[in-house]
DNA sequence: ACTGTGTGAAAACTCCGATTTTCGCTTGGA
DNA sequence: TCCAAGCGAAAATCGGAGTTTTCACACAGT
């Protein structure tokens, strides 16, 4: 005892069964989440698609709301991560940044309708802490928007304003047309979508 | 008996006394899911603070579900009926209507926001047709908007355009700035609100 | 081979809330 | 006065899901 070393069984170690086992069930809360919903999603289920048994899950995560929150952060994630990329290869003009991020965005839910319904559905309302992180996440979003309305400010592309409201108003706007997008059918092609939702950036931000 | 006349009990009749208990029962669904959340209150509590016994409650609603949609109807056409009262005494001009209506849809939600609430957060994702019933709802709401941009068009106030995405947006971004209102502590004034989403709504519809 | 630890599957346990039913009391009409 | 109907409160039933625990097997290291 008192070994630092790992014990690996069938070539993998304890961690990296421990992460694997995490991992199948952060696909299977996004598959089933994402049809199924979350109430409708009991955690035996849970465990049945990801094959991991629930003395295994209760390793991972304290309950089912852990395992939500974990997908919707992996969405957001993933949705700010690919705005950001597209702002440091944007030009310096606030509309094209606006509407490039926005592309970026867009895409990440257009690729995945289920990240949509996740974050735009399932995780409101699911109890006061879930609650609370949602208003962070949404937080960060709204601060990449206003840093860079600001950013435009300083370069003397537009006059200063609030960009905290107008920021919230487009993260509104913009999840509330592509939710609805997501019901159509069929579903509009993107570019439609992109389209309008360009328009809207720009008309919210007073650029049009 | 088959008398056709019906009794009465502490001079009112079974019928008074029905209704008395579903008006209580929204009130307590109000405030219950108004203050601790939809799947925070249990059908005791919600007996309880109504003063119904669990009996009565399964006379006037099938289960927990059909009180929150109640009560959310009402809110939603509390709103919405403000908000049309608006516009039958606004005049002939597409920006000072939208800015009325707005104005009374608001003001039913800052003199309550647990209508907010419930509306923004406690009816969402409860399940599949509770989440029909509030798209139809909100598809009610953005018919007036989608006809109000029409009429105007109609006048020559303005170019033809998609009136139904700027409609679903708009009231996407009130709902977000209101919800973000909501948080504030302390609440800014709602005049502040009200010019907020005003040049909110002027913009969204290319009106500034 | 022998012992430790880790593993998947399943059983067992608990709990809470929804739903149904009972029961004794009050009211109004015959 | 007597009965049927309606009432409030509480008990009893019921079911589903979360959580914990058990168990037999597999693998790695000595």
């Amino acid at each position: 005892m008192a070994e630092g070393n790992e014990r690996r069984y069938s070539g993998r170690s304890v961690q990296e069964w421990k992460d694997a086992r995490r991992e199948r069930l952060l696909d299977a809360g996004l598959a089933l989440f994402g049809s199924e919903g979350y109430q409708g999603t009991s955690i035996e289920r849970l465990c049945s698609t990801a094959k991991v048994s629930t003395r295994h899950f209760y390793q991972e995560f304290p309950n089912k709301e852990a395992v939500l929150l974990a997908v919707h952060e992996q969405g957001v994630q993933l949705g700010l991560g690919k705005a950001l990329e597209a702002l440091t290869t944007a030009e310096e003009s606030i509309d094209v940044r606006l509407v490039d991020a926005l592309r970026a965005y867009l895409h990440t839910i257009i690729t995945d309708p289920r990240r949509g319904r996740i974050a735009f559905v399932e995780v409101v309302g699911v109890s006061p802490a879930a609650e609370l992180r949602r208003r962070e996440f949404r937080e960060a979003i709204v601060a990449v928007i206003e840093e860079e309305g600001n950013a435009a400010v300083a370069r003397g592309e537009m006059p200063p304003q609030d960009f905290r409201h107008l920021a919230i108003a487009l993260v509104g706007a913009v999840n509330g047309v592509i939710y609805d997008w997501m019901f159509e059918d069929p579903r509009p092609p993107a570019e439609e979508l992109e389209a309008a939702l360009s328009t809207l950036a720009l008309r919210i931000f007073g650029l049009a």
